[in-house]
DNA sequence: GCTTGACCTTCCAGTTGCTGGAAGCTCTAT
DNA sequence: ATAGAGCTTCCAGCAACTGGAAGGTCAAGC
């Protein structure tokens, strides 16, 4: 299967495929006129990879995950320990995503927004 | 003033101060040596700029509230504008991660996580 | 006056995860 | 034969810094 039959079933951009060999995730064969060829395999690979990254997991957790997976006997507490690392990062980001919230919605709360120049966000950041 | 006192003064490394000058944030005066000299008003801006950025705004945000914070007729309109924008931003954002943080949630903790191989988190990427 | 060490300067490269584009080869259909 | 789509590689750029090298400057101590 070509790059671009491959794209839209694993539903990651050609470009991205592409790349994923360039760092080593997934090398597909070539045929003898030098496009790449992908089979079964590869496409197990590279939607793992479109799942995984859209759990957004980084490219090098994801690395780790795919020799995981391809590794029949690894310990689920290997795969889980990764998991949770990044479930953490996620909890810390949200928590400051929802503070910055907080504070913005204040201050947007705060400005009137009309033409006039007194604007309680820039005195805000000015202060 | 030099750009390490600056750089206490504002909170920012000098490396980010370098930096805000080169894409034509804040300019300092220099001195006979070449040495860079932050007046007030330079250490202003820089404040300004180290509350925007923690605020979450991107440095093209920053760019136009300065020069908002430095037009005294500005209209408050244009900078609710701009912080609204980026307040729907906060919240799309922090409703991606909750959506990913239920999903691996689920998952990490439907993994019993021991040295056994079969991994539900595994299973759920490779589906 | 000399040395040492802490500053300062500029410039270049690397980070993350792609994405766009150029130049050129290959395949398919007309 | 030729047009157009699709493939290849390689290079550059995005955001927002950050690290490091090479070299100039300054203040303190001897």
């Amino acid at each position: 299967m070509n790059i671009s039959d491959a794209a839209i079933e694993c539903g990651l951009p050609a470009k991205t495929i592409r790349y994923y060999e360039d760092i080593g995730l997934v090398s597909p064969g070539r045929l003898a006129n030098g496009y790449r060829d992908y089979d079964e395999d590869d496409l197990h690979k590279l939607r793992f990879l479109q799942r995984a990254r859209g759990l957004g997991f980084s490219v090098e957790d994801c690395r780790v995950l795919l020799s995981l997976y391809e590794d029949r006997n690894r310990a689920s507490g290997d795969v889980r320990k990764i998991a949770k690392t990044h479930l953490d990062e996620i909890e810390r980001k949200i928590a400051e995503l929802q503070s910055l919230r907080d504070t913005l919605s204040d201050l947007v709360q705060s400005c009137h927004g009309d033409d006039r120049p007194n604007c309680p966000i820039i005195n805000d950041l000015a202060r």
